[in-house]
DNA sequence: ATAGTTCTACCGAACGTTCAATAAGTTACT
DNA sequence: AGTAACTTATTGAACGTTCGGTAGAACTAT
């Protein structure tokens, strides 16, 4: 059911997602939604959750044993963009969602989650070794927001794999592109 | 009447605005709109087309005479940045609407908006000399990506201001982070 | 073992509200 | 006179949500 709701949501938007296409799309009445959550809100926010834990867990797993800190980010950024083209609903309503738009309660859950989702990503920029003067946060959010926009231009049918992409990224990020 | 719509997509989403809440701002009852536009969404293709003349604009003027092409982009971030985190509505319509989103015919007219506009990052950036192998296409993508996604975290009330978020990005894609 | 109770999942129907859009009429300016 | 700008009034559809009720499974007490 969240599933579900997380289909509608990452192609539709929240404001264009009915309660009604969900119930339709699980072949259920409007009405029986409400036995499981209390209101359309609480769908959203249970997806961030669910979404965090998931993602959390898929990074987290495919960088375990990996010593060298510049292969661990590349594994896990090429783990965050196989999640992020490959029809991974739950994270498509993450990324997709700006918690801006949401009430203040709803608001802040939502950033909450997102936020434990950055946060294995500061773990393993902060396990890399820099050039002096190098800005970890800037570098995080060029990342993340570089991998974060792909969404919006990436064509399955083009010819860049999600592993290519996640390289070719971060090698711009690690060692820049002048001559 | 195009400013207030565009404040309001920018901030509620373009499902979360109504034509009613439009007319409000502008001191005007919802019917007289249908006066100025056929329809709501003819009102988000306008705001695409103003905004994509006006940046263009933008850009364009700030690099006038600048001869050194790293400078010129850097410049051009600048402005674009500023224009994206210093309250102009329009742009924050462009880059918070996902054009899938929309009715077919909708969104061939936001993406053909977009597209010329970061045509002249591609211009910028074609003429910027490289290092052996360096993918072009990618740098575009990761630098626009960095950029739109401060959107996301930027905290106006920070420290750092538009200027200096332009040069940071620009820097790491310019010369990488590593050691 | 069985009768009574509670619980879970769901239904059909409706609530009041808001939606984009239309039709027809009025005012203001040229 | 004519046109542009706007009004009031209204439409049918869609919105999130609530309600009373029901079938069946799962406990509980006798």
């Amino acid at each position: 059911m969240l599933q579900a709701a997380a289909k509608l949501f990452a192609t539709r938007g929240y404001d264009g997602t009915s309660m009604r296409d969900i119930a339709e799309l699980v072949h259920v009445q409007p009405a029986s939604l409400y036995h499981h959550f209390p209101s359309k809100s609480h769908i959203l926010v249970s997806i961030f959750e669910e979404s965090a834990i998931e993602m959390v867990d898929r990074v987290e797993k495919a960088v375990v044993g990996i010593e060298d800190p510049w292969e661990a980010l590349e594994v896990a950024c090429t783990a965050h963009m196989k999640a992020l083209l490959a029809g991974f609903d739950l994270i498509h309503v993450v990324f997709g969602e700006l918690p801006r738009r949401h009430e203040p309660e709803v608001r802040q859950k939502l950033i909450a989650e997102r936020d434990r989702y950055e946060d294995v990503f500061r773990r393993l920029i902060d396990a890399v070794p820099l050039r002096r003067g190098a800005n970890r946060r800037y570098m995080k959010m060029t990342l993340l927001g570089a991998m974060a926009w792909s969404r919006v231009w990436y064509l399955p049918e083009g010819r860049d794999s999600p592993e290519t992409l996640a390289h070719n990224i971060l090698n711009i990020v690690r060692t820049g592109v002048k001559s």
